[in-house]
DNA sequence: AATTGAAACAACCGCCTCGCA
DNA sequence: TTGCGAGGCGGTTGTTTCAAT
């Protein structure tokens, strides 16, 4: 038995999308907002799947989209948080303003894996192609180094300033002693979502049934200049920094490394 | 000008998570 | 506690565009 499927395909449109259809979902959702993606086409006028509605939306046809060209910035954004995050494209484009997760996953498919490939980087660690694997067996492991602090207030020099290495788990390798790549800081960490306050359950806004979290709240850092989800708990918000400290810290991982070495003494 | 292969982009599919009854 | 439904996500595929021959 299969699953059932999510929208009665027999009298949907598949396939590209026409200006006619993107002009009535357009109108629908100025009129009546982000509701219920299965009853939107429908409502809207449209023979497609609630699904496919939501992609183009979310994709193509949302007014706060950039489009156009990547700029070498946001290459090198793209590259520091997929060694960070791996394959998380919605939670890397929460850091690209403008750009989707769908658009920034093709990119990667397209250019950036090439153009590491090119730089002899093995795309999927992050890790010189010519490296033996195994490094560190047997377990995942992450590396974080951080260079000197960074003064600008910029999100991606900043982010700039440290960089990180993804040690895929290798299967069934024999467990031996460890070998860091980085003596700065060894971090046997997984990221999550934080733990929230009892009094403030994730609960969704209208229409949705979760609430979005920014990447910094995603991430666990609160009160960071660089939550953009608007968390009571989080008071961020783009600014609210009051630190005394004159240099950026992106995403509070100053605070964070901290957290995270005394974690790390083992 | 025609053909072909690669690159880029758009869209779909299936699974997972979460909220709710 | 459990099952269902809806939204969201990542992987994959299909289509279009472009460059080389």
């Amino acid at each position: 038995m299969g699953r059932s499927p999510c929208c009665e395909k027999a009298h949907t449109n598949k396939g590209a999308w026409t200006k006619e259809e993107d002009d009535r979902l357009i109108a629908y959702i100025r009129a009546h907002g982000e509701g219920c993606w299965r009853s939107l086409p429908k409502a809207a006028g449209l023979l497609r799947c609630g699904k496919s509605c939501r992609l183009r939306w979310i994709n193509y046809l949302r007014p706060d989209l950039k489009r156009g060209n990547f700029s070498e910035e946001e290459d090198e954004l793209i590259i520091k948080l997929h060694s960070i995050l791996g394959n998380k494209w919605s939670l890397i484009a929460g850091r690209l303003p403008g750009r989707t997760d769908n658009e920034i996953k093709n990119y990667w498919n397209t250019h950036i894996r090439r153009k590491l490939l090119s730089r002899g980087i093995d795309p999927a660690t992050h890790r010189p192609m010519n490296e033996p694997a195994g490094a560190i067996v047997g377990e995942e492991v992450k590396t974080i180094s951080f260079s000197s602090g960074s003064t600008t207030t910029n999100n991606i020099k900043d982010i700039n300033s440290f960089s990180t290495t993804v040690i895929p788990k290798v299967e069934n390798a024999p467990a031996g002693p460890r070998e860091l790549r980085c003596p700065d800081l060894n971090l046997d960490l997984c990221i999550s979502p934080p733990s929230q306050p009892d009094d403030q359950p994730l609960k969704t806004g209208s229409g949705g049934r979760r609430r979005s979290l920014c990447f910094s709240c995603s991430l666990g850092i609160r009160d960071s200049r660089d939550c953009s989800c608007q968390n009571n708990w989080c008071g961020g918000g783009g600014g609210s920094s009051s630190s005394s400290d004159d240099s950026y810290d992106f995403l509070r991982l100053k605070g964070a490394v901290l957290e995270y070495r005394g974690l790390e003494t083992k």
